[in-house]
DNA sequence: ATCCCTCGAGTTCA
DNA sequence: CTCGAGGGAT
């Protein structure tokens, strides 16, 4: 096709074409070919301008490529100044500004051209005749660096201006940003190269990745970076006019191919930006890029003259910021703390510090390998961010502020609770207390978790009671908790007054009150009424969470069958594999365990909802599964049916010999491994444990099961946001009741996302990955039809 | 062996 | 909410 033109027309025809795909893309927001295309017409011209030299031109959207690299910035002195803005950090201050400009101009409610603030990089852009001449940064102000080479290669930037109608000299001034999925997808790119030992730079924040991109001397590194460019403003102006206020100046560029913020506005008077700025604080953490905060702009240049400038900002505009999400603070300490399962974290404690509006102490660390990862050491200042806007973490160092002679940080060796060993996981990163029960910080765990309102739900025993019961040595077990008696508490709380030096609480008359242990011992023995799914969760076996315990008590239905069952039985269930199944096991082995369980349900804890095993079962209980669920070196799922099909029980695998193995159809190394993992007697005990449970669960297990097919089965569906007439938790259990899988988290197999008010990254995943997505409305007439 | 999806566990502050 | 790791499909 191209040799019938001729390369010229060719040439403007594909420049124009590739131009306005980066037109319609960054300021049109609105791609009108797909990125494929857009290579292949890359690729023509850059064959075209390859084969005719004499074609070539500084315009060409092939030289955003970037050429070879220069060896320093030449300094641009600003025609107009680049001026600073006046900040406000609160109501009152905006209340001031507005105020100002009535003193001086005496307009009460005076148009303005609001916009976000982006955390990015001033620039400016000098346009002569329509084409970018000059790209420079803001510098102080007054002298900024020409970095045209690098501007260049922003696809956002226009480098001939569209349409007609501008200025011979026009001079346009935004800020280059990096948007955040660019910013993203850049890190994860790069540091993944980085475990390979290659590839690039690993960026701070997206405004220090803008402003380095622009500070590279090669144009070529500028070129990869994922920039973005906004304009905002004007400078210079020659040979031409502009509309008589900001907000039609906007309009004009947009027009003339600038990409201008879609957030941008017109709003009038005090309550007008105040409006303004709520909204903006809003839709803050669902923007693409970062933001720090708004500025408003009196909007007609006439009032701008009037209002003038003091010293190096104008009086006529200001930005208004948010509080900072991130902040630096100095690290005091970092403590370690234990959980249930003896897990030590690092905790760290900060200097306080108000980040995003509340005041942050302390922070998780994690684990050993992120402080090393970071680097933190005692005494550093660093950087802390509330992560989603929640949970405050440590994001980094600032350099340079270091104390000579700090040491690394490293692991305690002891547990600061037992003393005993801290060891690492195997393969993991954590280190775990193997203090196991004996660590007073492990049993209150366990107390906490029993009590919590997903497990036995004992209202009104938080960590306050249970520090001072456990240190006061009234409970040391789970089971302790249903032998309190009333004077067992008011002596305890006697003591722990004494020992704090604390005056007791009295009611009138001077007699000690004794309502809330009333009310304790009350929310205790409401407990004692349970479900097998919450009190096997509340038992804090590790790996069985809210949801494995619910798995094992539909599947089997009673803990007197549980609490006996060898390991391998547990792989049945669903999503339950080895890791866990042992780890079951391994809970119901220990004596002291069952002697807890045997306390519990002595002191009045009942089950109220025991029932037969699921008849899923059926199906998976013969003996080729069980061998093969036993793990036996070399012996597959397809031996372990070999060896079924010749041996009537387990107990006849106990008692054969190698050779009848091997005729049973086993290589002879798998009979080999068998016969050498039989010799130990606990596994020959295990495997005839696991005959005898497979004929009472044959028993046990009915015939044939009857599903009622609910309307949502086989669906999976993930709750978010908050809901108004029922809580999320009641929500979930009625969807479950229709068939549904309620899961924590959306993929691409989420059915669909029941989305409340003040939904948040859930919601975006789901639109992202194009699930259907459910408002209150809508589930409750769902409801409605089919309960 | 490798991916993707879920679950478990740990965390902060008002 | 986020990270790490278990489970299961491929």
């Amino acid at each position: 096709m191209s040799d019938m033109t001729n390369p010229e027309q060719r040439i403007a025809e594909l420049r124009r074409r590739i131009e306005d795909a980066n037109y319609r893309y960054h300021v049109l927001d609105d791609p009108a070919i797909p990125d494929a295309e857009y290579d292949v017409l890359m690729r023509e011209l850059e064959a075209l301008e390859d084969a005719h030299p004499e074609l070539a031109s500084p315009d060409s959207p092939t030289q955003r490529v970037g050429h070879a690299a220069s060896s320093a910035f030449a300094e641009v002195r600003h025609a107009i100044p680049m001026l600073s803005l006046g900040n406000a950090f609160s109501d009152e201050e905006v209340a001031d500004f507005v105020r100002r400009i009535d003193e001086r101009i005496g307009r009460e409610a005076p148009v303005f051209s609001v916009e976000p603030k982006l955390d990015g990089l001033a620039i400016s852009l000098r346009y002569e005749h329509g084409r970018l001449k000059q790209g420079a940064t803001r510098g102080d102000g007054a002298t900024g660096e020409d970095v045209t080479a690098n501007l260049r290669t922003v696809k956002a930037i226009p480098l001939a201006l569209r349409g007609e109608g501008w200025p011979d000299v026009l001079e346009v001034r935004g800020e280059v940003y990096m948007p955040l999925a660019g910013f993203k997808a850049w890190n994860e790119r790069a540091m993944k190269n980085a475990d390979k030992g290659k590839g690039d730079k690993v960026l701070a924040n997206p405004r220090n990745g803008a402003a380095g991109s622009l500070r590279q001397l090669d144009p070529r590194i500028t070129a990869r970076r994922p920039l973005a460019f906004y304009a905002y403003g004007v400078g210079a102006v020659e040979g031409g006019e502009l509309p008589d206020t900001h907000s039609a100046t906007l309009a004009r560029l947009r027009e003339w191919g600038f990409p201008v913020s879609s957030q941008s506005t017109v709003v009038t008077g005090l309550d007008g930006l105040l409006g303004y700025y709520r909204r903006m604080g809003e839709a803050r953490n669902s923007l693409p890029y970062d933001i720090d905060g708004v500025v408003y702009k009196l909007d007609d240049y006439a009032g701008q003259r009037e209002m003038g400038f003091v010293s190096r900002a104008p009086r006529w505009a200001i930005a208004h910021k948010f509080p900072a999400q991130e902040q630096s603070t100095v690290l005091e300490g970092i403590d370690i703390q234990i959980g249930r399962t003896g897990a030590a974290t690092p905790v760290a404690r900060l200097q306080p510090v108000q980040v995003a509006g509340v005041v942050v102490t302390n922070a998780t660390l994690h684990n050993a390998d992120q402080i090393a990862r970071l680097d933190v050491r005692l005494g550093d200042t660093v950087i802390v961010r509330r992560a989603g806007d929640v949970i405050p973490e440590v994001v980094r160092v600032v350099p340079g502020m270091r104390a000579p002679d700090v040491q690394p940080w490293a692991m305690p060796e002891c547990c600061p609770v037992c003393g005993s060993e801290l060891v690492r996981d195997e393969g993991g990163v954590v280190y775990r207390c193997s203090g196991g029960l004996t660590c007073a910080a492990q049993r209150k765990e366990a107390l906490r978790h029993f009590a919590s309102r997903r497990a036995m739900d004992i209202e009104g025993l938080g960590e306050r009671y249970i520090e001072e019961l456990s240190d006061l040595g009234y409970i040391d077990s789970i089971a302790d908790l249903y032998k309190l008696t009333l004077n067992d508490l008011l002596e305890m709380k006697r003591r722990a007054d004494e020992r704090d030096g604390t005056t007791p609480e009295t009611v009138k008359g001077g007699k000690i009150a004794t309502r809330w242990a009333d009310n304790l011992l009350e929310a205790i023995d409401h407990s004692r009424e349970t479900t097998l799914e919450r009190f096997l969760f509340a038992l804090g076996i590790q790996h069985v969470g809210e949801s494995t315990a619910k798995a094992l008590a539909a599947w089997f239905g009673d803990l007197q069958l549980i609490r006996r069952l060898p390991w391998p039985l547990f792989k049945r269930v669903p999503d339950i594999g080895g890791e866990v199944a042992r780890s079951i096991g391994h809970f119901f082995d220990q004596p002291g365990n069952q002697k807890v369980i045997d306390e519990l349900l002595e002191r009045g804890v009942r089950i109220s909802d025991t029932h037969p095993p699921d008849a899923k079962l059926r199906g998976g209980l013969d003996l080729a599964t069980v061998l093969a669920d036993l793990e036996i070196p070399k012996v597959t799922a397809l031996r372990a049916g070999q060896l079924a099909a010749a041996f009537a029980s387990a107990d006849a695998v106990l008692d054969a010999p190698e050779h009848a193995f091997v005729t049973a159809g086993l290589p002879a190394d798998s009979a080999r491994a068998l016969v050498e993992w039989l010799a130990d007697d606990a596994h020959a005990r295990l495997l005839s444990a696991c005959g005898e449970a497979l004929t009472e669960l044959d028993r046990l297990v009915p015939e044939a099961a009857e599903t009622v097919a609910g309307p949502l089965d086989g669906q999976t569906v993930v709750l978010t946001g908050t809901l108004s007439a029922m809580t999320r938790d009641e929500a979930k259990s009625r969807l479950e009741a229709l068939g549904a899988k309620a899961s924590g988290s959306v993929s691409k197999k989420t059915s669909f996302v029941v989305a409340g008010e003040a939904a948040g990254s859930k919601l975006a995943k789901a639109e992202q990955l194009g699930v259907e997505v459910w408002d209150e409305a809508k589930l409750l007439a769902f409801l409605a039809g089919h309960e």
